[in-house]
DNA sequence: ATGACGATTCAAAATCGA
C-alpha cells in the first residue's frame, strides 16, 4: 500500500487556502503536513479542507506563532503532541497513518547570532535538536517504521545552500547546528530520503528568502536558496521510498510561502 | 558591509522569521 507525505512550511495557513487547490492538483498526497499555521485550532479553515478530502486531521495550533497540522485522506490513528525546552510552543505533532508513525516538525530558527552564549535563540534552537534526539532515541526503535517531516531550519550538506563557505556563518548552515543535527539523524538512522534521490552533490533547495528577488530580479534566476524542509524515514520505510520532489512552482503561488511543498512516496 | 520582505498583533511599531 502506497502512502504519499508532503511537507510544507506555509507561514500562515489562512493566506494560503487557495493555494491548496494548486497542490493537491499537483502532487495529490495523502498526508499533508504543514507548518507555521499561526492559527489558533478553533480558528483553523477545516471545512475548506474537507472538500479536497483531508477528512482526517489534527492540529496543534497557537496564536500568531508557529503552529502544526496534519491532514489525510487516510485515519490518523494515536495522535499525539509533544514539546521540549519547558516551553508549549506547538513545534510537533505526530499520528500513525497505514501502520507508519507521521511526526511533524518546526525546529525553531535560532534568531541571527550563531553564538548560543549571546543569543538565546540559538541556544533554544540547539537545545530542541538535542532534546528531541533523546526523546526519539527513548521512545522509539530504529525498526519502527516511522517518518519525520517538517522545517527542520537547517541546511545540513554543502550542496543544501547556494554558497557553503557565506552561509557557514549563517543560522541554518553553521557547523554547530549542522552536528546537532547530525547526532538527532543518528539516534534512529534516520535517512534523508531527499538524497536518496537526489545526488549530494546536486544542488537542492527548499526555501527561498522573501529579500531576495525583489525590485524585479526573479528569486528562481539569483536562486540563492537553502534546503530546510526534509523528509526522513527509518531504514524499514526508507527502503520502499518509489518517488520524491520538490514542488519548485509554489514559490511563485500568489502571495507566496517563502518555502516549498516537498513530497515523497513510501510502499511497494 | 548593508539592505533587500512578509506575517502577526489590543492596530503602530515591534517582534519574529532564517
Amino acid at each position: 500500500m502506497a502512502l504519499s507525505v508532503c511537507t510544507w512550511n506555509v507561514n500562515s495557513i489562512r493566506l494560503r487556502m487557495a493555494h491548496l487547490d494548486r497542490l493537491v492538483e499537483a502532487l495529490a498526497p495523502d498526508v499533508l503536513c504543514l507548518q507555521e499555521t499561526k492559527v489558533r485550532d478553533e480558528l483553523f479553515p477545516l471545512l475548506e479542507l474537507a472538500s479536497h478530502g483531508y477528512v482526517h486531521t489534527a492540529l496543534h495550533g497557537m496564536k500568531g506563532y508557529n503552529g502544526v497540522a496534519i491532514l489525510s485522506r487516510k485515519p490518523l490513528q494515536d495522535v499525539r503532541t509533544q514539546s521540549w525546552c519547558g516551553r508549549e510552543d506547538c513545534r510537533h505533532i505526530s499520528a500513525r497513518i497505514d501502520g507508519i508513525e507521521v511526526h511533524n516538525l518546526y525546529v525553531p530558527a535560532g534568531g541571527d547570532v550563531p553564538d548560543a552564549a549571546l543569543n538565546p535563540k540559538f541556544a533554544h534552537k540547539l537545545q530542541f535538536l538535542d532534546d528531541l534526539g533523546d526523546w526519539f532515541a527513548a521512545s522509539f526503535g530504529r525498526s519502527d517504521p516511522m517518518v519525520l517531516v517538517g522545517d527542520l531550519n537547517v541546511a545540513p550538506l554543502d550542496t543544501d545552500v547556494w554558497d557553503h563557505k557565506r552561509l557557514s556563518r549563517i543560522i541554518t548552515h553553521t557547523p554547530t547546528e549542522i552536528a546537532r543535527l547530525a547526532h538527532l539523524q543518528s539516534t534512529l538512522g534516520w535517512v534523508d530520503v531527499a538524497r536518496r534521490f537526489v545526488p549530494p552533490e546536486d544542488h537542492l533547495f527548499t526555501w527561498w528568502s522573501y529579500r531576495q528577488g525583489a525590485n524585479g530580479t526573479d528569486w528562481r534566476t539569483v536562486n540563492r536558496g537553502r534546503r530546510l524542509d526534509h523528509i526522513w524515514a527509518t531504514a524499514p520505510v526508507a527502503e520502499t521510498a518509489t518517488a520524491f520532489e520538490v514542488l519548485v512552482d509554489a514559490r511563485d503561488w500568489l502571495p507566496p510561502s517563502d518555502h516549498v511543498p516537498v513530497v515523497a512516496t513510501f510502499g511497494v
